[in-house]
DNA sequence: ATTTGCATGTAAAATGTTACATGATTGC
DNA sequence: GCAATCATGTAACATTTTACATGCAAAT
């Protein structure tokens, strides 16, 4: 089964919905799980072939309207096992690389312009993130009313809702503090070493 | 001044608060950042050499108490520039890929229990995240007050308060949807094509 | 005619983690 | 003596993105 690929598990879960190609999977995440999940191509054509050849799904060549070769893959009984099984076992939290919270980490560093700067350029995409989210609320309600996994495809919604409407409101808080900081400018006090000490790593 | 590497501008941003050794690094940002930026043995020494190479840091060779031999590096004006350049440019928001949302997108290819497992699985660590975070905002008001850049480290703490409390109301609002929805089992009905149409991508 | 969309794939590069190799010192 | 911490570095591996290569068909 190869390395523990979570493109192969993603692969799965979108023929679970339907027997399509890759060129379609690619479509699919682009509209539907793109705002938490992608892939690319490079990830996808390899991994259709490694689950095909894993027996985990089918692979039909066929041939489109236009006269187009097309790879229609379709999810059997061992590959649904296998996404159930996947969805069962413990979920690693991602790693997490925040350049923006890098950067203000070291706000001292510069001036206050660059640091008011770069949190509205975040609390921007929050706000654009929020406005596409509810459009594709709308047309998740118009058009999956009634369907069975509609309430899944809302969590996750939701989840980006709650996510950006939090960061929106800890970039104003934020931006209300650094205009009552005093602006040092990019030459600050340096040394006075940092009050860190050894943490208990919360592990996971 | 090679590849545009965030490495080596988190390297840059330490080196700024003193002036220390790759080992002091690893062990700070484990300390500080480690909560939205991490880096690895294997990214810390070969991007040291390339800052020390191209002039922003500058390299000493010491003994240290035991004999060992240690290597501490300063910043110097060049990368004090280079690191303010950095802030100042526009901050390319982080690629997302949520393995939890992934699973509960495709939530009705399980049991409920699987669902309410995950989830509680994830606001289990979201809650032990805050309690993490409250135990850094202790040490550092006792050990760090009046230091300069207190407030851009308590910045960066409010957001994980922010993002975990969200976190968390998302957590207990999707349980409560959950207990509502029939449970299918892992055998849903399948074939429905899905609603998705093409979405204009909120261009970044 | 030319662009756009459909359709599949490979190659290369960037990024990053983990494991390995080495060796000294300090505390138990 | 042995484990833990200090300390530096390399090699291998995994992951992922981007660019490249190819070609047909439909729409403008």
């Amino acid at each position: 089964m190869a390395a523990p690929n979570r493109t192969q598990f993603a692969i799965l879960g979108f023929l679970s919905l339907g027997s399509m190609s890759g060129y379609d999977i690619k479509k699919l995440v682009e509209e539907s799980t793109a705002n938490f999940w992608s892939e690319s191509f490079g990830q996808l054509y390899p991994a259709l072939q490694k689950l095909s050849e894993g027996g985990l799904i089918e692979k039909q060549a066929t041939i489109s309207e236009g006269g187009r070769p097309r790879h229609i893959y379709s999810i059997n009984d061992r590959g649904r096992e296998a996404l159930a099984a996947w969805q069962r076992e413990p979920t690693a939290p991602p790693p997490v690389r925040i350049e923006l919270l890098l950067k203000l980490f070291f706000g001292a560093r510069c001036d206050r312009a660059t640091n008011r700067r770069q949190l509205l350029a975040y609390r921007e995409q929050m706000v654009s993130d929020l406005e596409h989210y509810r459009t594709i609320k709308e047309r998740l309600r118009r058009g999956a009313s009634g369907n069975a996994e509609l309430p899944y495809w809302l969590f996750t919604l939701r989840f980006g809702e709650h996510d950006r409407a939090a960061h929106i409101a800890w970039c104003d808080e934020t931006l209300a503090v650094l205009d009552e900081l005093p602006d040092v400018g990019s030459e600050a006090g340096e040394e006075g070493n940092p009050p860190w000490q050894a943490s208990t790593r919360t592990g996971t």
